[in-house]
DNA sequence: CAGGATCCAAGAAGATACTG
DNA sequence: CAGTATCTTCTTGGATCCTG
């Protein structure tokens, strides 16, 4: 996730720093399953195809961390951990929906453009 | 980059897809360059602190590829080429600045939450 | 069940030298 | 000036094994 410098954050880097943690190959899947109900660690593995253990843990671990997601534990056995969208993360995910109507209104194109970019080059 | 698969692209995976390409090292900061200006290469590369020859090429085509920016030459001696941000450029920026207004009213939120998380963890 | 620890492969990015 | 080509380094992510 690179270095950050704390000092010196312009709005350009806070920007792409949240970009940067959002793009990331899995977050914005966790986000999604997690944006309607409580979900166990488990069923979110089932839910993304292709995900690792070790990637989901990391996934979430980083979604806590910026208080997305929040973890809740249950000393039952077997033990039961729930992750949760926070307050905070459903508010990121309205301001992402700008992104997502975007896409819809753009997607034509941007497809176009990727076309005529192939065609120019040696695609 | 990674794999994409059109066939089942859903709206998860091409919101993803647009975060991965915004979300690079560079990209936020070349359309910040060029966002009000058209702007030539090395003013870029000088503009932009420590992004090499390399990724600033890489970048630029990245970012003609999916028509954000637009790239002119002209044939002059020295060579003189001009990239500028396009109309489904600066319709993305606006998308974006929802984000900007996202970080600007939860900065205070984010910070707090990451450092609960760096207390609670060995931080 | 929910992970932590370790090892390894692939891709992204940096450094450097050279060209029309 | 505006790149291309090549080599190396660093970072992500996947696979696997192990534990409370």
């Amino acid at each position: 996730m690179s270095v950050r410098h704390p000092e010196v954050t312009t709005t350009c880097d806070e920007v792409r720093d949240l970009l940067e943690r959002l793009g990331d190959r899995w977050s914005i899947y966790v986000l999604y399953e997690v944006a309607d109900a409580p979900r166990r660690f488990r069923g979110l593995q089932r839910a993304i195809p292709g995900i690792s253990q070790r990637m989901l843990t990391l996934t979430l671990r980083r979604l806590e961390e910026q208080g997305l997601i929040t973890r809740t534990v249950y000393a039952t056995i077997p033990p039961q951990v729930e992750y949760e969208m926070s307050d905070l993360g459903r508010s990121l995910g309205t301001a992402v929906l700008g992104l997502v109507t975007w896409l819809r209104e753009n997607g034509e194109p941007l497809e176009r453009a990727r076309e005529r970019f192939a065609r120019a080059h040696g695609g």
